[in-house]
DNA sequence: ACTTAATGTTATATATTTTTAACATTGAGT
DNA sequence: ACTCAATGTTAAAAATATATAACATTAAGT
């Protein structure tokens, strides 16, 4: 299932944003609650128009949500 | 096809790398000319993955390469 | 005017992401 | 101990990205 080659700070951000739910993210991003949590759980690599979906909703920029760790 | 939400750089940066063709674009991320052009063409979102990958060859953060558009 | 490399573009195939739906587990509150 | 929301997880389908191959066009060099 080729493990994403970054990790990320989704779930730690969600708490910080006021016990933000998977699905809570999922509806503000517009993807699935297990997309959510596949992405969380680098299962895989979003496209990039998710991920700066998700950077939008904590106001952060996209690589302090998710940083390069590979090659 | 669905245009990407985002604008990029790739084409100014290529040239700037030094005549950079989109060939050797790929070659040096892992994919082909063929996926290049579409990327900077705008025609779809690349995975994360990828797109880290381009902002690396050229030594730029992701965003200073893809900017967020739409939304 | 010719060549040739780079790019544009298209069709079809393959790979990967995302959805949908279902069921299991965990944890907080009562 | 119960309940219920959140999360984990899985399988199959749908959507989207990427590869491959082929041919057309553009532009620079000679």
């Amino acid at each position: 299932m080729a493990q994403a080659p970054f990790t990320n700070d989704i779930k730690t951000l969600r708490f910080l944003a006021g016990e933000m739910t998977q699905g809570d993210l999922g509806d503000k991003v517009g993807v699935t609650r297990q997309t959510i949590a596949a992405i969380e759980q680098g299962k895989y690599s979003p496209s990039l128009e998710v991920a700066f979906r998700i950077a939008h909703v904590f106001g952060k920029p996209l690589e302090e949500v998710f940083r390069w760790q590979a090659d």
